[in-house]
RNA sequence: GACCCGGUAGCUCAGUUGGUUAGAGCAUCUCACUUUUAAUGAGAGGGUCCUGGGUUCGAGUCCCAGCCGGGUCACCA
């Protein structure tokens, strides 16, 4: 293995640490008294501290240095005297260990007393320093300046994305984002908890992908030796727990598509699902409602967020608009005044590829795609969506060809999809045979048929309302990410060649 | 998958029309320095110019192929 220079220097400090008679990976505990940020904000002269991290600079001036120290919560400044730190004749630890064998990097705890500098920055004047690792590999250099002008930032997305660990060391509003991912999480589990749904598990290897419309990863068991799917979603089994009696369950479903990737797609991606059972779709706006505004709060303690440099506003209520109003506003077209053939001639004339596969569903889901989903920014449900393109979605109550069924749009994403459930078992059948026919007719994401689920629909399901709500797109509307890769810690790359 | 852009030191980047030994800042190393904070001052070392071919007296630079990434589009609810 070809060694850098720097690194080649750092093994051999790491040597001759060793030869010190000095561990450079302890296995003792350390016990932390502070850590930076709470003793920052709670600052008193004169407090026995210890504290643990990364030394991350050094300002080394003779028998005197300043250090900074970088924990989980930020970075503090350490002073590091001479004969402080060695107060009898022995001066290897200052002037070998610290000045020479330690480095940019290198995980240390001190002991120490806090002060303030002249200049009245809070610091910890440092008694005793403790090797806790030793690093081979220099972490990139970022400095802030005065102006907090950042320099030599790690900023490559290819290296930051394959290291993430060197991207998290160093750039801290990386860390700041992920935080607000677990926040998210949080906040989701609690509002659901709060009201007595009950977070289950269901198989992530399925003998049929069902529950949704895409290409699944295949893979093999063994032992009874067929094929299984890894799931595109966990819809069918959720609606199962429901028929059995649950009356809310949900799952944060780490769900695998063998598709495109791009700024939006990731091949696994997690989506959270929630049936509530006696509930219907218009409930569940309101559900959304509540939700998102609380989970906004979660990470910005209020109901607003930045995104892309536009604010958007997810105090409820948010706009409601039916798909027909949508396309009717944005084309001028009347879906309701026109038929499968007639439409595709309307789609001909606004330039939207067609072919002979599509059905009335399928055309108006790419008009609306196509012409209309863009323009909705601020939070808005598109409501009611043609019937053969929601193949598991109940019947429109007083609008014939309709579901059911919302999608949440923001920043013209899609974030959450939902609808009132189809729990009619004949229909439900009828339904998947009609997508056995639009399959057969060569359109390649038409659903697969799943028995046991038409099984478990005619054992009864009551009237529920289910939403599946893209968390790693919501997380980047709320972190003002437009890359899925921003949000996932680590998102699928192609393996390095080395 | 198509097109566009990029890949040069640990990090961020220059590199002219193809022309000596490929540069800078930070980082690293040596020396000095006991309250600095992008510490400072003096000196030094560090390169698979993404890979492989080609053109040329001569390639980081031009051409071809490939690898990896980013962006746009297509695909994908």
């Amino acid at each position: 293995m070809i060694r850098s220079e720097q690194e080649t220097i750092r093994l051999s400090s790491l040597q001759q640490i060793r030869d010190l008679g000095i561990d450079p990976y302890p296995a003792d505990e350390f016990i932390i008294s502070h850590r930076s940020k709470d003793l920052a904000e709670n600052f008193k002269i004169d407090k026995e501290v210890t504290m643990a991290g990364r030394l991350m600079s050094r300002r080394i001036m003779g028998k005197a240095s300043f250090a900074e120290l970088k924990d989980s919560e930020g970075t503090f400044q350490l002073y590091i005297n001479r004969d402080e730190i060695c107060p009898d004749e022995d001066k290897t630890l200052y002037n070998t260990v610290f000045k020479k064998l330690l480095d940019r990097g290198d995980f240390i705890g001190i002991k120490g007393k806090t002060f303030l500098t002249k200049v009245g920055e809070p610091s910890v004047k440092v008694s005793d320093i403790t090797i806790l690792a030793k690093t081979i590999r220099p972490l990139p250099a970022v400095k802030t300046d005065e102006e907090g002008k950042v320099h030599d930032a790690f900023v490559d997305p290819e290296l930051r994305y394959r290291m993430r660990y060197v991207d998290l060391a160093v750039n801290d509003h990386v860390k700041d984002t992920f935080v607000a991912r677990s926040k998210i999480i949080k906040a989701i589990r609690d509002n659901f908890n709060s009201q007595g749904w009950l977070e289950v598990d269901t198989p992530v290897l399925q003998n049929i992908p069902g529950g949704a419309a895409a290409r699944p990863f295949t893979t093999h068991h063994n032992a009874l030796d067929i094929p299984l799917y890894l799931r595109i979603a966990n819809e069918l089994y959720l609606k199962k727990l429901v028929v059995g009696g649950f009356e809310g369950v949900y799952e944060f479903s780490r769900n695998f598509r063998n598709e495109g990737m791009d700024r939006t797609h990731n091949p696994e991606f997690t989506v959270l699902e929630l049936y509530v059972a006696y509930k219907d779709y218009k409930w569940m706006m309101g559900a959304m409602e509540n939700l998102i505004g609380d989970v906004c709060k979660a990470v910005h303690g209020k109901t607003k967020a930045t995104l892309a440099g536009t604010e958007i506003d997810f105090t409820p209520p948010f706009a409601r608009v039916t798909m027909r109003d949508a396309i009717l506003e944005h084309t001028g077209l009347d879906i309701d005044q026109h038929d499968e053939d007639r439409l595709r001639v309307e789609c001909e004339k606004l330039g939207i590829n067609n072919d002979s596969s599509m059905g009335r569903g399928k055309l108006i889901d790419e008009l609306f795609g196509e012409k209309c989903e863009g323009n909705y920014i601020q939070p808005t449900f598109i409501t009611d969506y043609p019937i053969d393109m929601s193949p598991l979605t109940k019947a429109h109550r007083d609008k014939p060809g309709y579901t059911e069924r919302f999608e949440l749009l923001i920043n013209g994403t899609e974030v959450a999809n939902a609808y009132s459930e189809l729990n009619d078992p004949i229909d439900q059948k009828e339904r998947f045979e009609s997508q056995l026919a639009l399959a057969e007719r060569g359109d390649d994401e038409a659903m697969f048929i799943d028995q046991d689920f038409l099984r478990a629909l005619e054992f009864g399901m009551p009237p529920t309302a289910g939403v599946g709500i893209g968390i790693d797109r919501l997380v980047m509307m709320l972190t003002d990410q437009t890359s899925i890769q921003e949000v996932l810690f680590f998102p699928q790359m192609r393996p390095e060649s080395n």
